[in-house]
DNA sequence: CTGAAATACTCAGTGCCCTGATTAATTCGC
DNA sequence: GCGAATTAATCAGGGCACTGAGTATTTCAG
């Protein structure tokens, strides 16, 4: 009787809040334009000519991913593709007319979805619901990234480097 | 610029967190065992000898998802799958004794992971962000399955009046 | 008892998500 | 100038997640 309560695991409570989401997204804004699609258009929209790790970057997917989800926003032609002429190892994308069109129909679409997902909560409990799960996020990736260009010096962070 | 931020989208929000927990979890606890691996594993310690539909419903995977993380786990040699006598459309699934010291081992190093992903949180705030996350998931998932056959008129259940 | 409905599982197909290795182009060091 | 890092993108491979269609088994209706 060693079980665990996973109500309790963040990490389960995650997986499950994609999935309703994801349920929710499905019926209420697209079949065809998914979450990360809808957010690669929408870094496009903020800032048209962006190269592909950029976007990635932007939108919080790695390099393999963000190659798919382009790809496939390219061939529904949402999306054109060209070389840089300063930098031929990079692409830089362009929402097409269509992509664009797309984009304004599925914001509107997506703000109502969200009023629904939260609904359950009140106004200041989704303010906490955001502060919560970013603070969370944030860390986490801090981790990742030691970043800060503090002061080169001052091991004292932990570098578990164990196994 | 139409652009919308994506900061206050849950369900981007539930992405990033998704990818946080993903992060810590293989650095923190297994890069073998993923962590809906690890569900499967703790609801058969829970209630061994379940089938596999029913395995699925308790962690939150559809029919399709967990076929494939049982037969995963059923080729590291921690689950057994034997039809069901009484009837044969079942598997019977049961953890082998490799599965579960594979779950003692995981559910400690799972538990160290989890204080470590919260810790950007006070006690209080760590309340709030499960509940918070708990309602928006069921009430979403509530939309799905209308549930409660028929709002079972008079006494049906709990109306005790003195809150 | 027998044919229809329901149920458990499988299979095919799409899409997200990551790591490690590889290729092509640029930039840096000398 | 030129070879050595560095960088952008691709490819191979493993795993999660869903839907729709198909198979086998059980249950239910008449």
């Amino acid at each position: 009787m060693a079980a665990v309560d996973l109500t309790t695991h963040p990490g389960h409570l995650a997986r499950r809040l994609q999935q309703a989401h994801y349920l929710l997204w499905n019926t209420m804004v697209s079949e065809e334009i998914t979450s990360p699609q809808f957010a690669v258009l929408n870094a496009l929209v903020a800032e048209p000519g962006l190269d592909q790790r950029t976007v990635g970057e932007r939108v919080g997917l790695d390099r393999s991913t963000i190659a798919e989800v382009i790809s496939r926003l390219g061939r529904r032609g949402l999306l054109d593709k060209v070389r840089d002429p300063q930098d031929g190892r990079r692409f830089l994308l362009r929402l097409t007319d269509d992509g664009l069109r797309t984009h304004r129909k599925l914001a509107v679409r997506t703000a109502r979805m969200n009023q629904v997902f939260l609904a359950p909560l009140s106004a200041e409990e989704q303010g906490q619901f955001f502060d919560l799960i970013r603070r969370v996020s944030d860390a986490a990736e801090d981790l990742r990234n030691p970043a800060e260009p503090t002061p080169p010096q001052g091991q004292a962070l932990a570098n578990t480097t164990h196994t």
